[in-house]
DNA sequence: TTAGTATT
DNA sequence: CATAATACTAAA
């Protein structure tokens, strides 16, 4: 019977993602195993009494291929599909994609330009210039690589904390955010603001209206160990302790629609910006827009960007991509359908170089 | 400008 | 045919 959980059935469809990726398979099916990875992880049911019972054929992002290897898997504890992806394609490189700024593409291109199979392999590469002339490869990635290696053995890999080791942290950078100049409104997003009980990263939001000087300032303080990224709107730093800590300034007129994205999940994400299409609207970071014309409807607030999808606001904790979304609906007068209730005023609520209207000309 | 990696 | 949208960096 079930020795094989759910939770198994999702790191394998993940695995066979991963796998597939880094053999440069078509990007549509590696997305098909990632989607029916979320699909179970927000299933119900027990796969296995399911396979036992009325078959696995109906679930939402199981097509015949993936449901009868789910069936085996779930049925036999072995899955002969994967075993063969595994024989085929070196599992280390998933080890190379690990780490930092090194992703599917590059593991695959070393895999296939230079033999690379292992991180000794690509560490020996590095060191004697054999990475110099493949594609994509300047000094800088080189550099780049060779800083990541140096860095794995010190084997500080990113790990879920449980939130309450977290939550001291968090106190602590909002307390120095609200400290900066030039900081507005500030306040934590991400999975910490979901309510989960183990969080991989701190996602923090600030409004200002100069955000690179405050993302400077973010950079700056003394609790921040080492800084990956740095751009005008947002700013990725690792704190002491290890943990990553990512930063996003934004204006205050945009904070509501940059709070709602930031504190996701990705999967809510999406439902939502899906439902957005469907309305004739765009969701994004800055707003909600109206698709012809890019008019800025809203997104000041949660409430106003939930509004103008015809939703109520939806707690945070609920915001995981089941059928929060669904259960949300309005009333179909008050929705979508009569979106125009909230105009954009103000002048340039865009970050300087105009990020806005994402819609294609 | 494009590709790749990253983020929710 | 195919889930959304955007930011940052390095290469070309």
């Amino acid at each position: 019977m079930g020795m094989v959980g759910n939770a198994e059935v999702v790191r394998t469809l993940e695995r066979i993602a991963d796998l597939l990726e880094v053999r440069g398979e078509n990007a549509f099916k590696v997305r098909a195993y990632r989607l029916a990875a979320l699909q179970v992880e927000n299933l119900g049911a027990e796969l296995s009494e399911l396979a036992a019972s009325d078959g696995l054929q109906g679930i939402t992002g199981f097509g015949p291929a993936i449901a009868a290897k789910v069936e085996e898997l779930v049925t036999t504890g072995r899955l002969g599909y994967l075993e063969r992806l595994e024989a085929e394609v070196p599992v280390s490189l998933l080890e190379i994609c690990t780490l930092g700024g090194v992703g599917p593409r590059t593991a695959h291109m070393l895999w296939k330009h230079a033999g690379i199979d292992s991180l000794d392999a690509l560490e020996a590469a590095a060191r004697c210039g054999a990475l110099a002339g493949l594609p994509r490869m300047g000094a800088r990635t080189v550099e780049n690589i060779l800083r990541a290696l140096d860095r794995r053995s010190g084997e500080t890999r990113p790990r879920r904390r449980p939130r309450e080791e977290v939550a001291p942290l968090a106190d602590a950078l909002l307390e120095a955010l609200r400290g900066l100049a030039g900081a507005g409104r500030v306040e934590v997003a991400g999975s910490f603001r979901r309510g989960r009980p183990t969080v991989g990263d701190l996602d923090l939001l600030v409004a200002t209206d100069r955000p690179a000087e405050l993302l400077a300032g973010f950079a700056a303080l003394p609790a921040v160990e080492r800084v990956l990224l740095r751009g005008d709107t947002k700013c990725s730093v690792h704190a002491d302790g290890g943990m990553q800590v990512d930063c996003r300034a934004v204006a205050a007129a945009q904070f509501g629609a940059a709070w709602q994205y930031f504190t996701g999940s990705q999967a809510h994400n999406i439902r939502l910006r899906g439902l957005a299409l469907r309305a004739g609207l765009t969701l994004n970071e800055y707003g909600v827009f109206s698709i012809d014309g890019g008019e800025r409807l809203g997104g000041a607030t949660e409430d106003e960007v939930y509004a103008l999808l015809g939703l109520r606001w939806i707690p945070p904790a609920e915001r995981e991509g089941g059928d929060e979304v669904d259960a949300a609906r309005l009333p179909e007068s008050q929705g979508a359908a009569a979106p125009a209730r909230f105009t954009f005023e103000g002048p340039a609520a865009r970050v300087d170089p105009a990020p806005l209207h994402p819609v294609g000309h």
